[in-house]
RNA sequence: GCGGAUAUGGCGGAACUGGCAGACGCGAUAGACUUAGGAUCUAUUUCGAAAGAGUGGGGGUUCAAGUCCCUUUAUCCGCACCA
């Protein structure tokens, strides 16, 4: 199809020339304390004994063998994209990126405002709620802590210890996204135990409940019945006060009340806004030594350890006497290796090949134990496209000189669906390695487009097994590559994509032979005596017109409307070409800037015409037509003409014209001056070349 | 469930910041040329005989709404171990 590549900077990230400078990154990661390791659970499948995705687990069973799927905690290695929370926010606002992307990363990124404050549980424990809604804390009925949360297990009295357990163990077969439903149930055990509320000293009863998680905020939030939904539900069902503290300011103020309004039932803050009390609440607790003001955001630490074979082996080994030790950049890569077991029987596919695991420690020399995980394919991902401009660079992942030249890049092309993931860890690891001194950038990407999908005629994604692929070869042996080119470019919108049909693809067939019948008229065309009159300046204002907006759709990847306006040049030039008497010499050169504008369309076949029209170089080496605006200034444009908002007519007036001018035309004009009648005109709104609206 | 998007003629799709809805093309209809037409050319083609109506449904803002606001339905993408 014409499409070219430059096969020289070719990057594969499986491969050891690539992974290698995944691992430096990590340890270059793990010099600067972004990469550290802690517990985390994972789904696990007890019988198939392997770690599965959310996507895996089906209602809380394995997909695969239908057996229970419970939480294990695995200790694992993640990165610290957190530290870059504000950063990436705020870096979305110069990006050249499509709204709808930026919002979604704002939104995953999930900043909020509030504040930390410290409980105090009847046994002395501490632990910290985050609230972004400190105004509503002397409504506090209840606290819920993570069922993971340790203290859960601490505090739990005798009495409820089997309900509690009973309860931690039926959260570790939920997922996320049930446990964070709002349309769910909400459920949750008393463990027997209650905290102090730090502002009133008030004693309220700690529950376990699972739409509180662990991995978010402090792992632990106040429950204030009478102004969250959520919690008045869970009061409602657990027999809770419900204390209204926030009155509302008009209307319908019905508990529970979750809109801003006047603090009451708070002694020292009554009579405060909510936006005021939030700040005095807090900094009262600041003085009281049991709270703090405090961003938080909903975006967590990459986790990057994957119980998997198929990745970078992670470039750390652990020694009995000097620990975690990470290999020495001259030691990389650390090899995947090839000859591995695969039994299912809970490890990672390394663990097993005593090769590959025993090794010796680079401080002391002494024997050693790799580690047994791989990296997430997302890390290879985040940085690939600092090798291309260095592909095969040996010495080092890039070269700092070449990339600050040549990145970052200018357009990015590539779907929708990693906005929230593999476009923020490439961010991240760019914004780590300009930290580190090795770039001279911010952002990876300046600007970004997301491509549709062309799908299956039926209008389900291609694949094989539902058989509705549509493959490209044989379109480009029927009807030409450039035919299928110019098909794809004219028949979706290039960032909605849809289903496939091959309806109009005869309709590019047939635009080509016209170009082509065109061309040879124009090659015979013999010279006449020049002339520049009417029909030449609409010539040349449709080429002008054509440039301008095939320039504009070009840049915009708006593919489809850059070769309707091709198709509208082609018939201005047809539609000139029928008359008798040519000025053949704009003709022609109208025809070639037309030819010029198709090439990067259809390439071949531009390039064809061109030699046919007597050319010796290739169309590539031309200069690429420019506008001339001086050819689209024309002296009589058509307005609308709406009389109380409703279209009536459409008149020629001069381009330079006042109010008192457009007011004379009108009433020139007989059946607009009619319509009027003798009624007074109330108001007259101009858009200048496009409209006049009269109210009378 | 949460976050994001989409919905326009018989079809694919246009409409830059609110300003003539339907560009461009397919399909359809009629005609011309032709032994022939699934080639080519010309004309018409949102619906409706007309008044008028019209951008998924309902409401609103505005001189003016496909475009802005509220609400609702359907479909698609993402939700952190598919990558």
């Amino acid at each position: 199809m014409g499409a070219m590549f430059n096969w020289d900077a070719e990057v594969k990230t499986c491969e050891e020339d690539y992974y290698k400078w995944t691992q430096w990154i990590f340890l270059k990661l793990y010099e600067k304390g972004l990469a550290y390791r802690k517990e985390a659970p994972v789904n696990w499948c007890p019988s198939c004994k392997t770690v599965l995705a959310n996507e895996q687990v089906v209602n809380g069973c394995c997909e695969r063998c239908g057996s229970t799927v419970v939480k294990k905690d695995l200790t694992q290695w993640f990165f610290k994209i957190t530290d870059y929370a504000e950063e990436l926010l705020q870096g979305l606002k110069d990006l050249d990126w499509p709204e709808k992307t930026k919002l979604m990363q704002r939104n995953w990124i999930g900043k909020s405002t509030g504040g930390e404050i410290e409980f105090t549980a009847e046994s002395g424990d501490k632990f910290k709620v985050f609230t972004t809604r400190a105004d509503t804390l002397f409504g506090v009925s209840y606290v819920v802590l993570a069922p993971e949360h340790p203290l859960v297990k601490k505090l739990t009295s005798e009495k409820q210890r089997k309900a509690v357990e009973n309860y931690i163990a039926e959260t570790a077969k939920t997922n996320e996204i049930d446990r964070l439903s709002t349309a769910r149930e909400k459920t949750g055990v008393y463990i027997g135990h209650n905290a102090i509320n730090p502002i009133n000293g008030k004693s309220v009863p700690i529950f376990a409940a699972d739409y509180v998680l662990y991995s978010y905020g402090t792992g632990a939030v106040m429950g204030v019945p009478s102004h969250d939904e959520r919690d008045y539900d869970f009061a409602k069902k657990y027999g809770l006060p419900i204390t209204r503290v926030i009155k509302g300011v008009s209307g319908n103020d019905d508990l529970p009340f979750c809109d801003d309004g006047i603090v009451i039932n708070s002694p020292g803050f009554d009579g405060m806004t909510s936006a005021e009390a939030r700040k005095a609440i807090i900094s009262e607790l600041v003085k009281k030594g049991a709270g703090e003001h405090k961003t938080n955001y909903r975006l967590r630490d990459w986790l990057v350890s994957r119980q998997r074979y198929w990745g970078a082996p992670i470039p750390i080994v652990y020694c009995d006497k000097c620990g975690t030790v990470p290999v020495p950049v001259e030691n990389l890569p650390v090899k995947l290796p090839y000859d591995v077991e695969f039994k299912p029987d809970g490890k990672s596919p390394l663990a097993k090949h005593e090769g590959f695991m025993n090794t010796s420690c680079p401080v002391c020399g002494g024997p050693a134990r790799r580690d047994p995980d791989t990296l997430d394919t997302f890390v290879c991902s985040s940085w690939y496209y600092l090798r291309y401009p260095d592909a095969h660079n040996a010495k080092e992942p890039f070269n700092p000189e070449i990339i600050n030249k040549m990145l970052p890049v200018d357009k990015y092309v590539g779907g929708a669906e990693h906005a929230c993931m593999h476009l923020l860890y490439a961010r991240f690891i760019t914004k780590a390695l300009r930290d580190m001194g090795y770039l001279k950038f911010d952002e990876p990407f300046k600007s970004l487009v997301h491509q549709g999908v062309i799908l299956g005629p039926d209008g389900m994604r291609m694949s094989k097994s539902k058989g509705n692929i549509i493959a490209p070869d044989p379109y480009v042996e029927k009807y030409g590559s450039d035919t299928l080119r110019l098909y794809l470019m004219f028949g979706f919108s290039y960032t909605e994509g849809g289903p496939w049909n091959d309806d109009g693809i005869k309709a590019i067939l047939k635009f080509l032979e016209r170009i082509e019948r065109l061309a040879t008229r124009v090659k015979t065309l013999a010279v006449k005596p020049a002339k520049c009159g009417k029909e030449e300046k609409e010539l040349l204002y449709a080429v002008n017109y054509a440039v301008q907006c095939v320039d504009r759709d070009m840049e915009n990847f708006s593919f489809n409307t850059a070769v309707a306006r091709l198709m509208e040049l082609l018939n201005a030039l047809t539609k000139y070409d029928g008359l008798e008497n040519k000025n053949t010499e704009i003709f022609k050169e109208s025809f070639l800037t037309f030819i010029k504008l198709l090439a990067p369309c259809a390439p071949h076949f531009a390039e064809e015409i061109w030699e046919i029209l007597g050319n010796k170089n290739s169309v590539f080496l031309s200069s690429y037509p420019v506008c001339d605006k001086s050819k689209l200034v024309l002296d009589e444009i058509e307005v609308a003409v709406q009389i109380n908002s409703k279209m009536k007519a459409r008149i020629l007036i001069p381009a330079e014209i006042d109010e008192e001018g457009i007011r004379k035309i009108i009433f020139a004009d007989e059946k607009l001056s009619a319509e009027i009648g003798d009624r007074p005109i109330k108001k007259l709104i101009i858009v200048p070349k496009r409209l006049v609206n009269i109210i009378i």
